[in-house]
RNA sequence: GCCAGUAUAGCUCAGUUGGCCAGAGCAGCUGAUUUGUAAUCAGCUGGUCGGGGGUUCGAAUCCCUCUACUGGCUCCA
């Protein structure tokens, strides 16, 4: 007999070589249909693996992550085994479970496929879970592995199997198709319920642009047919949120061939929506102590070779820009700070003065890969909130909390409530790889820590993901609707104050070192705006829309008070316009809403009498008549509540 | 950059196996209507079918090529 320990600390004995399955089972048979794997040791396994020793079991489900992942994972072998049969001959690469769902690389040897196929595959899935294949795991030695897929022809599984320890490697089998693979797997296939192949795309063989392309095939599945449906609604909806889509439809950006790639051209009314955004930050930023600079887009090779992007990123520039008589080279820039570090030089700095903080929404140019364009969210030529901060090692915590101050109180405004970050250190067991004193490190990371901690901040660390030249907090969103996005970063940095030789001088009356910190809470402009779209699916905060209000004259006689109410809201810094066509009001208000302007004032003979207007709010309806300073009032308190 | 797909009016899309001057809805313009909480009616304008080349008696349709976009891969100071 076994004690077998369960998270709620209770011991039971049960058989040397039960299963967390038989274990499930005796708890309760509902559990037993719900149970995907198990985390045995907090290592997890398949819930059929017998256990043969005292353990700490805990059940996994789909409520766990882990479960999900046992899900996918066992998804991927069973997308697999059907393609075998549907494409005898194929060969396998990887097929992992990702976040949402998995995917599989295969070698289809030259056979066509396309989404097309995607119908038939799906139905073979289903007909083969129905059957519930065992996941039969099996433990084989290193040789026997070789054999098996020598046997088989596939190159890609011997590579990985070459990789591997002897002694450390398994088998799982499924109907007849068997996979090197650590498992661990869902007890039979029976548990997959729902499936849907969702895209189908080329992937380099371990990620290597020399090597072959494979196809992969992604995919994703639940073990109930409700829980597709609402992840396919979930899609649906971002797929009516996304910002290419809403940009196109309220007239905020467009992109032109004959500009270029990736070269966003802000309309009219995006062009507003940014400038207000941009204006908010540049307040808070000025309360907090920035000072704003102005620096050019191009600047001369010599600079970028001082802060080192050239010999890193110069073959990957935009190609430089020669003067027609010196023969001089310029470069677009691709950063801000070597400007910044040039006009912190400028003079020599006292310690009194730190931290110095230069604030410039800077529009830098970087040669993206044409592929990986995208919308807003990637693009060639874009506009960082960008500040750096020159402080002493021993002001980067407080610097760190002020840049926090901003980082929040913007995402609050916003109205993302769900905020997530991320704190990569050094790597440990590779200290030579950074620049920079072990003391200064030593020092960032604590009071990096120590700040998150104090402010009781939702992070998490990362070893290893520093930069060379420092640590780094990076901020990521929840939207609307689940999504993560990557915004806003601090960063610490050593190398550039090392390459531009920034001193100041001390109370010693000796030269030191500052310490730079880059930081952006939106990131970019271009990114932010096209987040902020799908966040908020193009119904803007009333403090950034573009139009706050539309006044719809119910005839051509109400036309002049019309022009006096937007004239009196003007007056209160009220942002609006007047539709005046010769138009039924049903039919102007349709249009005001698709338009997601958030209020409409209807305007007749008994507002004009009463001086009035009467409002509707975008998305709820009529809010009654009001007096046009008590409406004025409304929209000021509005922004107010949130802005402060 | 690589793989796959897409490109028809400002927008969303039809255009059968190549075959009459390339169509619709919305938007726009003109006129009528003077309108009370999600679409008033009528008429009109608008396209070298992404660019270039080829096959053919004939190309939006077939082939080549370039460009852009979409989904991935790779990369991201």
């Amino acid at each position: 007999m076994i004690n077998i320990t369960l998270p709620d600390n209770s011991v039971k004995q049960y058989e040397a070589g039960v299963t967390s399955l038989q274990i499930a089972a005796g708890i309760s048979e509902g559990l037993a249909r719900n149970v995907l794997a198990a985390k045995v040791n907090d290592e997890v396994w398949d819930a059929t693996r017998p256990i043969v020793n005292d353990a700490k079991v805990q059940l996994l489900t789909w409520n766990d992550e882990e479960g999900k992942s046992a899900m996918w994972h066992s998804s991927a072998h069973l997308m697999a085994e059907a393609i075998e049969i549907l494409y005898p001959g194929v060969k396998f690469g990887i097929g992992p479970d990702i976040e949402n769902g998995f995917y599989y690389d295969i070698d289809f040897m030259g056979q066509e496929i396309s989404d097309k196929d995607f119908g038939r595959i799906e139905q073979k899935m289903q007909e083969l879970a129905r059957e519930k294949q065992s996941y039969t795991r099996r433990e084989v030695s290193k040789q026997e592995a070789i054999d098996f897929f020598t046997k088989k022809g596939d190159e890609y599984k011997l590579e990985l199997i070459s990789e591997l320890e002897d002694g450390r490697i398994s088998f799982y089998q499924t109907g007849h198709f068997t996979d090197l693979c650590r498992g661990p797997h869902l007890p039979d296939t029976g548990f997959i319920k729902a499936i849907k192949l969702l895209k189908i795309a080329g992937a380099y063989w371990r990620g290597d642009e020399k090597r072959k392309q494979l196809t992969r095939i992604y995919g994703i599945s639940f073990p109930k047919k409700k829980e597709l449906d609402e992840y396919l609604l979930l899609l649906e909806e971002a797929k009516k949120r996304d910002h290419r889509v809403l940009g196109k439809e309220l007239e905020l950006f467009t992109f032109s061939q004959q500009v270029g790639q990736g070269l966003p051209l802000w309309l009219p009314k995006g062009a507003e929506l940014r400038e207000k955004l941009e204006q908010y930050l540049k307040r808070v930023q000025r309360n907090a102590g920035y000072e704003s600079v102005i620096t050019p887009h191009i600047g001369n090779v010599n600079l970028y070779k001082t802060s080192g992007h050239y010999q890193k990123y110069g073959e990957e520039s935009f190609r430089p820009i020669t003067t027609p008589v010196e023969g001089e080279e310029f470069f677009l820039k691709p950063m801000n700070c070597p400007h910044h570090c040039e006009i912190y030089n400028h003079k020599p700095h006292s310690y009194k003065e730190l931290p110095i903080r230069y604030a410039e929404f800077g529009t830098v140019y970087r040669y993206e890969q044409s592929g990986e364009l995208h919308g807003l969210t990637r693009v060639r030529g874009f506009t960082q909130d960008d500040a750096h901060i020159f402080c002493t090692p021993d002001q980067i915590k407080s610097e760190f909390n002020g840049v926090i101050d901003i980082i929040q109180q913007i995402f609050s405004a916003l109205d993302f409530k769900d905020v997530l970050i991320q704190i990569s250190l050094r790597d440990p067991n590779n200290p030579s790889k950074y620049i920079g004193s072990e003391e200064n490190w030593e020092k960032a990371e604590r009071a990096i820590i120590e700040v998150a901690e104090e402010r009781g901040l939702n992070a998490k660390t990362a070893y290893g993901e520093a930069a060379f030249y420092g640590p780094k907090m990076d901020f990521m969103v929840k939207d609307a609707i689940g999504r993560k996005w990557q915004l806003g970063t601090i960063q610490v940095d050593y190398n550039l104050p090392e390459r531009f030789d920034l001193t100041y001088i001390g109370a010693d009356n000796e030269k030191h070192r500052p310490v730079m910190i880059h930081r952006a809470p939106f990131g970019s402009m271009e990114r932010f705006v096209a987040v902020l779209i799908e966040h908020c699916a193009g119904n803007f905060p009333i403090w950034l829309t573009p139009d706050q209000v539309i006044i719809l004259p119910i005839s051509e006689k109400y036309q002049e008070y019309a022009e006096k109410v937007l004239h009196l809201l003007k007056k209160h810094e009220i942002r609006g316009l007047i539709d005046g066509r010769s138009e039924k009001t049903g039919r102007k208000i349709r249009d005001a809403e698709l338009k997601k302007i958030p209020y409409m004032l209807i305007v007749g003979e008994k507002e004009e009498n009463d001086l009035t207007v009467s409002v509707r709010k975008h998305g709820s309806g009529d809010l009654g008549t009001m007096s046009i300073d008590s409406f004025a009032q409304l929209i000021t308190d509005e922004v107010k509540a949130i802005l402060g």
